[in-house]
RNA sequence: GGGCGAGUGGCGGAAUUGGUAGACGCGCUGGACUUAAAAUCCAGUGGCCUUAACAGCCGUGAGGGUUCAAGUCCCUCCUUGCCCACCA
């Protein structure tokens, strides 16, 4: 019998030639422009945009093709669509890399960008990323700066802009200031001599004026989580109060800020920033040489010194005693460098008995603590026997001593209520001593005071107790004989803590807080929300946020102080003593004192010149320029002298979004029209390091320039999304000092720009790290290939049958794909995307004709992974895939074909599906599933107790 | 110390959000083609038991819990990544 010769699936068709192709394709786009946005149209529009790199020497990373290539599926998808797509780039190029490179190799950074700008772009263009080039922007460019400076004026016309004397960062050696990415412990990064800091006059950006509104108006936006939850965190808004402190014996006060008003009574001392400009007002004679001396070593301390050593407090006493409001106590007043000069007031009121760092402090200096606050166990009931009581957690190394009452069934620490005259040292002695037996014993702890509220089972009464613990330490076994006459009942025995907190927890006294405190000792300094007050006079028995509102009530009342916001934000430092970045358009006039240059004079361009160090006084290389440096002043025309400093490098990026949609307009910063047609920025991509500062630093300039009226949007980005980094094949960061550098030309050259595009959407998911992996592309190479090849299988004339399988299946497949690369381009969910574009290709593999509408499907949904080749294929075959095909809801729904059947949760069977499924309800099939020969094996004749259908997945038969 | 995540085969990772765990790819094994290799094609591939198949048992960092049903939800713990870090 004649065999039918089994059809050849080899790829025996010429290989594709990517480097051909690719470029034939790269020209066509490149001479028919093809992804230029329209200004105006009536389509809807779609601005996406990537955070424009900073070409640096070292070219493109795989890094930044991860980001192009992913968006550039979502606008490819968005063109065919029918969308007005704006996908534009540009260059942020203004900073101390190229400056470096110019001090090192004697190039001016105008070139040293021209040639790495010219790099870039030869690279980005080799990817057929479709960015609309016709909008080219950079940040150097006078044309662009120009606005950059315009908009710093109107900065400084509200005055948002400033000049105040700030610390930096200063190399002795290099004699220059430095960034705080140029300290590496506590080091300039360049000679290693040690930094120090030093105080010059910067320009400042008044971005906590906005700090609120961008806390709130994160809800309007569609920001991944995290990236809100940053930005939230680095703002960092507390709610609290300023307290006024009149210094005892004079005129003076000090101003605190606290985020416990309600803990006032627990102030016992206060703590001011070494820093703090009152020190010096305050100091007694006595003690003016260590204070001096504190001061002196503090300043020499590096941050990163002033945090490694954050564990073991410093401070000195000023001599001097501050009273505490509200009960008049005089308590002293110190300096420590565990107190921020630059948050809140600078000042604090400390509170060791609910603040770690203060608790700390207390214990180091033998300084009073008292407890206004106890953790509270239970609701308080008003009919409660109200009683003071004291507790013993006895502890050797590890374990503590819990005593069991058998008749009760309940356990307890060694407690009771105090005699007549006793202190609580007294009770607890005599309490060890009846309830143990120990009477060779030492008290070596406090553990704090706790309010519980229960019912007291052996008693039978609701007690609401003031509990003191004390933490015991046995000096010997010892004990005495007549103990344990009244308590027979108990038993103790020795326990782990976690044992001794399951243990105690049941009997509802919060004993197991002392147990817990007596292993952690930082918990004795208990803050937390759920307390009561004591000690704490019109206070007492409030919980902690009515003592809060009462305490700040009392506090406004008196005139004392009042409720207060405090920010971890501080103003943005807008100064950089450098040569390259945008110059500051102000000017000092001797009679006029500091003068914004007028708007007509933008932009004051940066002069060329011959050495770009900074000088040997701090200032920027600009200030040796003396023939640019001298100007008039634009007010009187008098002789001025022009601002020297320079912007730092986030300024250009700050705004560069809106340049975008006009970017040759020479009039304004951005016509009306366009801002209002294109913003606000539909999907902006960046990576997470860009949180904190890029992204609030553009969302206040926006608001700022929306508050004048010059935008028409508050918020500028819709949506914020952030791309995970691409690792070494090791796992490790690429650097080009671990040699584990992948440079993209490579893997072009290699295996063609849409092999690296598809891949690295392939790669994993787009929002986490993953590493490269030189196997793993080849895996794409051949998907592509295989793609390639099934050109041979295509036929215009053969279509099949989609009312009889297996062309029923084949639609249905081809809906299902459609579906999920639609829903997963949309989430950008890349990699599994190409996993079902990869199973269709597979599919269609295994026929030996594809329809028409087989390929288009195909080619459609790979092309904004693999365009070149989609381009090369479609032109070839004379095909149409301009449109984003559509599916079929119906068709879509992915229905198994059989039905699983469990008995008691495991599976045991299954049902196949024939053709006509759809004849299947539940009841069938579960009649279906019980007649199984399997199922029965398992039901062993039983009767099943519940049977339960999952449409169209399983059934569960629960016996 | 605080905040946010993550832990699934030999590896990268899927899993319609509580319903057949391991899609897709890599790697590996066997076969076809070849003088041979590469490339390509076909088949297999979580572990254990088994000559093999059938069947079975185990299996999503560990331990508990909720549920007819848990990778997914809840509690405790372990490991690990990133960001911030004396913020009163």
């Amino acid at each position: 019998m004649l065999r039918e010769p089994q059809h050849d699936k080899r790829i025996i068709m010429k290989k594709y030639d990517h480097k051909k192709v690719e470029k034939k394709w790269q020209k066509v786009w490149e001479k028919e422009e093809p992804y230029k946005a329209e200004d105006t149209s009536d389509k809807e529009k779609f601005y996406c945009l990537i955070e424009f790199p900073y070409p640096s020497g070292a070219g493109l990373h795989v890094g930044h093709v991860r980001s192009y290539a992913a968006l550039d599926v979502m606008v490819r998808k968005a063109r065919m669509e029918g969308k007005n797509v704006l996908y534009p780039i540009g260059w942020d190029a203004f900073g101390l890399p190229t400056e470096n490179y110019a001090i090192k190799h004697g190039i001016h950074p105008i070139e040293a960008t021209k040639e790495n700008v010219k790099v870039f772009k030869r690279q980005i263009k080799g990817l057929g990323i479709s960015f609309d080039w016709s909008r080219e922007i950079n940040t150097t460019e006078p044309e662009y700066y120009k606005w950059t400076q315009w908009i710093f004026l109107q900065l400084y016309k509200k005055g948002l802009a400033y000049k105040q004397e700030m610390p930096i960062n200063w190399c002795p050696s290099c004699k220059i200031g430095l960034a705080n990415e140029e300290v590496v412990n506590g080091a300039c990064e360049r000679c290693g001599t040690e930094s120090e800091r030093r105080n010059i006059k910067q320009w400042m950006l008044k971005i906590t004026e906005y700090a609120d509104r961008l806390i709130e108006d994160l809800e309007t936006v569609n920001y991944l989580d995290k990236i809100k939850i940053q930005q939230i965190n680095w703002i960092g808004r507390s709610y609290g109060a300023n307290v006024n402190f009149k210094v005892k014996d004079s005129d003076k006060q000090v101003e605190v800020y606290t985020t416990r008003p309600d803990t006032l009574f627990g102030a016992t001392y206060m703590v001011l920033a070494p820093e703090h400009e009152l020190v010096e007002t305050l100091i007694t004679e006595e003690y003016r040489g260590e204070v001096y001396e504190y001061q002196e070593q503090a300043r020499h301390k590096s941050d990163l010194e002033r945090t490694e050593l954050s564990k073991d407090k410093t401070g000195v006493f000023t001599g001097a005693y501050a009273i505490n409001p509200v009960n008049n106590e005089e308590i002293p007043i110190w300096i420590a460098d565990y107190v921020l000069a630059t948050y809140g007031t600078g000042a604090i009121m400390a509170v060791p008995a609910h603040d770690e760092r203060d608790f700390e402090f207390a214990k180091k200096f033998e300084l009073p603590i008292h407890e206004v606050i106890v953790k509270k166990f239970g609701e308080t009931n008003p009919k409660a026997d109200r009683r003071d009581a004291v507790a013993a957690v006895v502890k050797n190394d590890d374990k503590v001593l819990v005593l069991y009452n058998k008749k009760f069934d309940v356990y307890r620490l060694p407690s009771g209520g105090y005699e007549k005259g006793e202190t609580a040292e007294e009770t607890i002695g005599r309490e060890m001593l009846e309830e143990t037996g120990y009477d060779d014993f030492e008290i070596t702890g406090y553990l704090g005071m706790i309010n519980a509220n229960f019912y007291l089972v052996d008693k039978k009464v609701q007690r609401e107790k003031f509990h003191k613990g004390f933490l015991i330490t046995l000096n010997s076994e010892s004990k005495a004989e007549t103990a344990f006459e009244d308590h027979e009942d108990y038993e103790g025995s020795w326990c782990t803590q976690q044992e001794a907190i399951e243990k105690l927890t049941p009997y509802g006294g919060g004993e197991e807080e002392f147990v817990r405190r007596a292993f952690d000792p930082s918990l004795k300094c208990f803050a937390g929300s759920e307390g009561a007050m004591v000690n704490s006079d019109f206070l007492n028995g409030l919980d902690v946020e009515n003592a809060m509102q009462a305490m700040n009530k009392w506090l406004e009342d008196k005139g004392i102080g009042k409720a207060a916001k405090s920010y971890k934000l501080r103003d943005w430092v807008f100064s950089r003593q450098h040569y390259w970045g945008e110059p500051i358009p102000i000017v000092f006039c001797d009679k006029c004192g500091e003068v914004p240059v007028p708007e007509e004079q933008l932009p004051i361009t940066l002069p060329m010149v011959e050495k770009y160090e900074p000088t040997d006084t701090g200032e920027s290389p600009l200030a040796a320029i003396e023939d640019w440096v001298n100007t008039t002043c634009p007010t009187c025309g008098g002789v001025a002298k022009r601002e020297t400093d320079t912007m730092p490098n986030w300024a250009g990026s700050s705004w560069y979004f809106l340049r975008y949609l006009d970017p040759k307009n020479k009039k304004e910063f951005v016509a009306q029209d366009k801002l209002k047609y294109w913003m606000p920025v539909d999907l902006y991509n960046g990576g997470m390091e860009h949180t904190t500062l890029h992204l609030l630093y553009s969302r206040f300039w926006n608001k700022f320039l929306y508050d004048i009226g010059a935008v028409p949007v508050s918020e500028p980005y819709k949506r914020r999304v952030s791309h995970g980094m691409i690792l070494a094949t090791d796992g490790e960061k690429m650097s080009k000092s671990r040699g584990n550098v992948i440079n993209p030309d490579d893997v072009v050259e290699e295996y063609g720009a849409d092999v690296l595009r598809t891949y690295e959407m392939f790669i994993g998911p787009y929002d986490q790290s993953v590493s490269w992996d030189t196997n793993g592309i080849k895996g794409v190479k051949r998907f592509l290939d295989k793609v390639w090849a099934l050109q041979e299988k295509y036929d215009e004339s053969y279509t099949f049958n989609v009312d009889e399988q297996p062309g029923k299946a084949r639609d249905k497949l081809l809906h299902q794909v459609i579906k999920e690369v639609t829903n997963d381009v949309e989430s950008m969910k890349f990699n599994t995307a190409v996993s079902s574009i990869m199973i269709l290709t597979n599919s269609l593999w295994s026929d030996e004709k594809i329809s028409k509408f087989e390929i288009e499907v195909l080619l459609s949904l790979l092309n904004p992974f693999a365009p070149h080749l989609v381009s090369e294929i479609t032109e070839t075959l004379k095909l149409k895939i301009e449109k984003w095909p559509v599916f079929d809801p119906e068709k879509a729904i992915i229905v198994t074909k059989e039905i699983v059947v469990q008995v008691n949760g495991k599976n045991r069977d299954k049902i196949a599906l024939t053709a006509d499924e759809d004849k299947f309800d539940e009841d069938t099939i579960k009649e279906l599933a019980l007649k199984s020969e399997n199922v029965k094996k398992y039901l062993a004749g039983k009767e099943p107790k519940r049977v339960i259908y999952i449409k169209d997945k399983l059934v569960n038969i629960v016996v």
